[in-house]
DNA sequence: AGAACAACCGGAGGCACCTCCGGTTAACCT
DNA sequence: AGGTTAACCGGAGGTGCCTCCGGTTGTTCT
């Protein structure tokens, strides 16, 4: 019996699997053009196969490098219930949204490619944002604010359509109107 | 004195121009995935060269291909507001599109970049899009059924996330929700 | 017609993506 | 400790994108 309950495969695979994760970290939000995975593999030391195999697209790679990010984004959302009335609190969840993806062109791009391609892809990420933003509707809902016959899931795409479409700086005040837009059409009454 | 008034450049390279558009136009459509321009310029008798001086960016190309269509879909939107309310033109408008889109993933990723990439690239797609979706808000709001405070580009980017995002056949019926959602949010009172 | 030149042609080349598979090695078992 | 093996490693290679520039040719002017 291992004293060490299922060390869940090798020790350098794992090794090189979070140097790879910071590696990328470090240069998608450091670089202002689009990364090169093989540069990653260099630069954490192993070759592009390994990099391919850990993250099979690139989209699982930029996943695994925003978990925790994406985490507290989505915790926010019970915070900003626990303050505030259920719409002005997804409103103002929609702002964290664009701010989060912001800085971070290759998650709005991954999360698009995410939706898009539609799959059986029951990403963790688009699984929890789902999550959090049910709990804004639901919430919603109960109060009497928002309207009961919306999917979570459709909210999603509408914040990734809106954030794919309004990338640059300048244009954060567009997506601030198309979010506006939105929740005049989720309001109840 | 030529006969010909300016003809605008070699023969050649308008024949060659025209092909490259017909055989994108066919690789476009036929095909079911991603197409290779170097395979377009190969059918179309030239070197990738060539293709490229015509067409600097695979948008321009895509542009260019669909020119006609595009065309005939803004047009669409004063003759369907001779049939119907304002809301209910901008409405069917908004489905037109999507069929518009929806045989040609090449156009919603040409949009998309023509949107996000916010240089000053005032394309004329752009233009014609925002200047359909301008008639059809502006008699809304004369007849006070949709709300006078918004923005055609901001409409059509609109429509151009919610493509983005239901790119497949089975997303119809959610780019339908979108669509409902949004224009819940234009409708007055 | 013939010359001169601006515009056009086309492919080689550099970069990045992603796949595939023979060699290597850490983990486990006896 | 030594053997076995499943899992891992890594880079060569095929493809596509896009640029660049020397050679070619249609057009125009005399």
């Amino acid at each position: 019996m291992a004293a060490t309950d299922r060390p869940r495969g090798r020790a350098d695979a794992q090794r090189n699997r979070q140097r790879l994760i910071d590696v990328a970290h470090r240069a998608f939000t450091t670089g202002d053009t689009k990364v090169s995975l093989e540069a990653v593999a260099k630069e954490a030391g192993v070759g592009i196969g390994t990099l391919y195999r850990h993250f099979p697209t690139r989209e699982a790679l930029v996943e695994a490098v925003y978990l925790a990010e994406r985490g507290r984004l989505c915790d926010a959302a019970d915070e900003l219930l626990a303050q505030q009335p259920p719409d002005q609190a997804l409103r103002t969840w929609m702002d964290r949204f664009a701010d989060y993806i912001a800085t971070k062109r290759e998650m709005a791009d991954a999360l698009r490619a995410l939706i898009a391609d539609g799959t059986v892809t029951r990403s963790r990420a688009r699984e929890e944002l789902s999550t959090a933003v049910r709990h804004l509707l639901d919430a919603g809902a109960a109060a009497g604010t928002l309207r009961a016959d919306v999917q979570a899931e459709d909210i999603v795409a509408a914040l990734v359509g809106v954030v794919s479409v309004c990338t640059l700086p300048e244009q954060r005040e567009q997506a601030g109107r198309l979010m506006d837009l939105l929740m005049d059409g989720l309001r109840r009454g």
